[in-house]
DNA sequence: CAATCGCATTCCATCTTTCGGAACGGATGT
DNA sequence: ACATCCGTTCCGAAAGATGGAATGCGATTG
């Protein structure tokens, strides 16, 4: 979920005889069609109007003309009874998206044998802002319900994957992120202080991945690892999340080396990509 | 105040380049910041600005503009180099997209089960003007080569999941689809002359669900049946698709009905899913 | 080694588009 | 029948969008 609290609006204008002023509603159209369309894809099926106007804070008119706007171009699709839902343009930008983004592509073949080898359910996850996505996932067997789906976030600061992002942080950032604002705890197990928080990052860069016990939720564990592209650039983590009793200290201490080489061996496979670039333009 | 007089700085303006006629301009910006979406989506790594300027066929400064905003929120995402790939927010959302839209989730079970009792690559798609997208798929086993992925698109009148919805279509609009334009040949196969396609259509209509014999692809065959909701609308086409060797005409014969039986399944699930709405609504 | 090309980026004057309050009919539910 | 709530239309005012020209940088080329 976003807060309001992103509109900043950057030049400072001065004097601003607005006669209807107040909530901060809109920087510019391309902004407002991005909370929509984030709004559709949300979960509680088809969206009525209404509904929109009030949780992106925009006026009816407003949402009602981007809205047509979308289903014009089949990014939206208007239900019989005046309710929008994802339409097949985005369903299918969607889908192309997550199949061509390399990083998802290289993670698969990972994911599936950390999750054969491990029997948990294994995920790759992006850095989005203060928290994690995930992207994609490998379903445990035998349905081992662990409450994690595609499209997931969970905070930075309690997650297995982000925590491993936060340990391939430059120091500066990470110290700029442990200094913003509280860190809300989710469990009573959460690391919410300063030096705890810290304490745990270190721990994963020092052993190369980051253990999540039981800060997002309780009974659930995970650990991951950071993956990196060609240069250097922070691509995401692969992680694994299973119950408390199933991944066990003695778990994690053997497979946190296992995710790590998976995110080492998926990071070369992305450096390797932007030669692979470079042969097919060399190449017949 | 200065008169007109000074006005100096080379008042002239000599051509005043009031061309802007209208070449692939458009409209809103939003319109245009969704076009710079689907180009991030696409396949091929990275793009570049110009590139996707000259694709595009908008003005370098714009589609610079909008990339920072898309960016800015975590849409795009600038790689060193100048080139911007789908970012985090975009991926989030898409993932979200896909398994909260209700007609994927309930075809998942489905696919798995097509799968296993064809062997076949089975897959559900979803119309888009006058083409069908592939949304989800359960791959074939055993390296079963076809080339289709998530995203993929074809032609409404020539593979066998537009075939389906044309097949559910009501006359009217059946008539002005086999009226509008020349529908291209994509193999020696394809039907392109309305009589042929219309015959075409009319078998799927009578069986109820729609044979691609090599239509799309040399050696490829597909089986599709539509997906409709509770509302009578279309949602999509369940499919299944392989080389023609494989779904040779007994098979087609005997997996025409089980795609057709899943078909209808869903579809009760689509409608059973909006009952469940108007309960909890409390409607009609 | 210098000239050139292409790219990303900035600037600016013009004006097209957007924005949202208010008002209007049509549903729904009491 | 009344009170709401919703989707939709209208409109003036203002904000933002637009693309040509110009700049600085880097890589490619002669």
């Amino acid at each position: 979920m976003e807060c309001d609290c992103v509109k900043l609006s950057a030049m400072g204008k001065p004097v601003n005889t607005r006669p209807s002023p107040q909530l901060a509603a809109g920087g510019g159209p391309v902004e407002k069609a991005m909370e929509l369309l984030e709004v559709l894809a949300e979960p509680g099926g088809p969206h009525r109007l209404a509904a929109i106007a009030r949780r992106t804070g925009l006026a009816k008119p407003t949402v009602h003309r981007h809205l047509r706007t979308l289903a014009e171009f089949g990014f939206a699709e208007p239900t019989e009874d005046g309710a929008y839902r994802a339409g097949p343009r985005l369903l299918g930008l969607a889908a192309t998206a997550l199949h061509t983004t390399d990083a998802v592509r290289h993670a698969q073949p990972y994911l599936a044998d950390l999750r054969t080898r491990t029997g948990q359910l294994a995920y790759f996850a992006v850095r989005d802002g203060r928290e994690t996505v995930c992207i994609a996932l490998s379903e445990a067997p035998r349905g081992h319900r662990t409450t994690l789906y595609p499209g997931a976030r969970a905070p930075l600061h309690a997650a297995a994957p982000g925590l491993a992002l936060l340990s391939a942080l430059p120091d500066a950032e990470l110290d700029a992120f442990l200094d913003s604002g509280p860190h809300p705890a989710l469990t009573p197990h959460t690391r919410v202080e300063r030096a705890a928080l810290a304490e745990t990052v270190g721990e994963a860069t020092e052993s190369g991945y980051a253990v999540d016990e039981e800060f997002e939720e309780q009974d659930t564990v995970g650990v991951a690892a950071a993956v990196h592209d060609a240069d250097g650039r922070l691509r995401g983590a692969l992680a694994l999340r299973g119950l408390a009793f199933t991944l066990d200290p003695t778990s994690v201490a053997l497979y946190g080396p296992m995710v790590r080489a998976a995110a080492r061996a998926l990071s070369a496979e992305l450096g390797a990509r932007a030669g692979a670039l470079d042969l097919v333009r060399g190449q017949r």
